[in-house]
Formats: C-alpha cells, structure tokens, sequence
DNA sequence: TCAAAGAGTCAACAGGTGTTGACTTTTCCA
DNA sequence: TGGAAAAGTCAACACCTGTTGACTCTTTGA
C-alpha cells in the first residue's frame, strides 16, 4: 500500500524551519545586519538551502514579510474606541479580537520594518506591505471625506511611537509614565479619528 | 615676513571635506550603507585619511552628528503657534526664525536618523543626540505637567510622519492632499500640546 | 535490486568592508 | 640648504557577504 503523498518530500519541513529563523533573525536584527549564514545555522540547515528553496536573501525577506498575517482584526471594531485600541496595541500588545481570542499580531513586528527601512535593496518591498497590511485597510474603516489622510497620520504616528519607544529606547519614553503615555497616545489618535 | 599662523597647516581644510561628503553620504545612505571609500572619493582624499583624523568611521558619524546644528530655534516662539510651526518644518522645512532668517536646520537632517536606526552600531549615538537635539528641548518648552510626556509624543509623530512620508514614500502620503495633510498634521499636534 | 530523482553538503568565487603601517611627497623653519 | 615634521599615498590585511555548481547521501518506485 502506497500512501498519496510521497514522504520523500520532507523538504517543506526545511522551507518552514528557514522561515521560521529568518522571522526571527529579520526582526531582532533588520535586512541587512542579518547574514544568511546566520539564519541557516539558526534552523540547522547548509546556508546554500536558502537560495536553491527561495532563490536568494531577498526572496526570503518577501516570503517572511507577506506572510499571513492579518492586521485588519486591529482595525475592527466601533471606531469610537479604535485610538484606544491601536494606543494599547502599540505599547503592551494586549489587543483582543472582538471574538475574545489573542490577536494573531504584535507591535514586535512592526520592528521588522522600521529596523529594514534603511536598506535601499529592502525599501520597494517595505512599501508594499505597508499599503497591504495596513494604510488601504486602516483607510477603509476610517470616517470621514479625508479618510486618506487620516490613516496616513495615524500609521505615521503609531511608526514613530515604536520607532522612539521600541527602537530607539530614548531616555524621553523610558522615564515617562506608562499609563499617561498611553493615555496620550489614545487621545491624540482618536483626535486624528474623529475631528480632522 | 613670516605669517603668524603656519600656512604648513592645511589639514583642517581636509577634515573639513571629509566632514562635509560625510555629512551628504550618511544623510543620503545611512550608516552601514556608505563606506569609507565612497565618502574619501568624494571629499577628493586618501580613504586612509579618515582614520588618521577621525579614528574610525563610528567616530566620523558622531563627529556629523553632534556637529553645531541648534534646532532650539525650531522651538521657541508662542507655544500656540508651536503644532503649526512643527508641521510647516516637517512637510516644506519652510520656517523663520523669529528674527526673519532661515532655519539653518531642515527635516532631511532627520533623514540622517531614520536611515541610520537600524545599525546597531550607530543607535547608542543617535540615542544620544535624539535627546540633546529635540525631546530635552521640546520638554522645557511644552507646558503642563507632563511635558516629558508630551515631548516624547510629539517626537514619535514627527519622525514617524519623516519615516512614512520621505522615506517610504508610501502611497497613501503620495496621494493624499498635501495641505489637507499639513493640517491634520498641525491640528494633531497641536491638541497634544493643549489639551493633554 | 537498480536507477533516478530529491535532499542536503561542501568549498570556492568574486566582491566588499574598515583598518593599518610603511612609504613618499610636501611644507616649513633654522 | 638641510633636516624635521606634517600631509598624503599605497598596498595589503583579515574578515565578511550572497551566491553558485559540483558533489554525496538518502529515499523512492519499478
């Protein structure tokens, strides 16, 4: 007796292992401060791997950046509490579907981005996603003549909260209250949401 | 007649040079993707040079970083007018100083941030200016009693607009109104400085 | 059992990086 | 004019990068 599915082929097993440490690898580090050799030895394959499973360094980072991952889950919901909703995303990550289940996304995520973006060879890439997962959804759940406008403000103010909070580390983030930055936060986008 | 300053040294007039291709390559590349080479080509020295007078390549881009730039000028002037003032620097760079001359700062200094962030090896120097150049600075201006708080805000909204708008060049920034967005801008800064 | 195809290994390539020390050239003052 | 110090040049070092093609090992179906 023959099983259908050869299991001969185990080498999707490979595929996901390299996914798997590249994730990892791209986020703590950025495009370009990660080598494939690194990545390779994180999932316990031969470097050469990567380019004959996904043709090159650039491939992979495309595989790990258009992955399932969906955001819109965020932008749900009544828009009256969405600037609270994005403020407790981007500083504790404690977001829940309406459903009740954990949000399958996480602020760390959108390190990837930010640590990448100064890579050239990364950029067109960086640019897709963000339309994809974030400003044409965001865009269409907003309020309002200008609602274009709306979500460039809004994902440019989230950006730059993770980039000054997460990233940089700054001294300005670090002694602020928690509570009253996220508060801030909140207001500000909700501001952005229902005035402007 | 012997001059009183020996015309021998000239080496001044070389690391003046070097400073200023440094300036342009970091700004326009960021850190890790300008090398030594590139930078000595265009000042027209030795690549070898850069060493002899800076030390390291890491020393040169502290040396770009921390060079005389005052943005305190940015953030003088009535705090009521400050949200639109902040939002004209980011999107034009067209601001006065409140004695008539131009400001000898412009927003794609900040370029030179967000295109380095991402190399582990220049953060603690970016770190490092980000609060000498703007949030020490924005805090002892803003009023309330979490100006820390306000400052750290503001400073996220800022770099995040500078990341999505002229780095990325994302769509939903190429497409939208740009005085619709100028104002949006303005307004949302400004209720952070207000009311929070 | 045998041959073919899939999966994985290996070493090398070609190019780039920051840095260094020995070298030559230029400039200056005594 | 000679010597010393400054300025600048040069080639090489040691290391890292993504990529490639030939190779071996394993699994498979006839």
């Amino acid at each position: 007796m023959t099983s259908p599915v050869p299991l001969k082929k185990k080498s999707h097993l490979t595929k996901e292992a390299i996914l798997e440490a590249a994730r990892a690898a791209f986020l703590r580090h950025g495009y370009d401060q990660v080598g494939v050799r690194e990545i390779s030895s994180d999932a316990g394959v031969n470097c050469a791997l990567i380019n004959r499973y996904f043709g090159s360094k650039l491939a992979l980072f495309r595989e790990v950046l258009f992955d399932e991952t969906d955001y819109r889950e965020l932008y749900s919901g009544p828009t009256a509490e969405l600037g609270q909703r994005l403020a407790d995303f981007v500083i504790s990550g404690a977001v829940e579907t309406r459903s009740g289940e954990p949000l399958m996304v996480n602020p760390q995520r959108m390190l990837l981005f930010i640590r990448s973006v100064g890579c050239p060879e990364a950029l067109p890439a960086l640019r897709e996603a963000l339309a994809e997962k974030m400003t044409i959804p965001l865009t269409s759940v907003l309020p309002g003549p200008n609602s274009g406008e709306k979500a460039a403000i809004i994902t440019s103010h989230i950006f730059g909260f993770i980039l000054i909070h997460r990233m940089v580390g700054a001294a300005c983030v670090q002694n602020a209250d928690s509570a009253v930055l996220t508060q801030q936060l909140a207001d500000s986008l909700q501001t952005v949401i229902d005035h402007l």
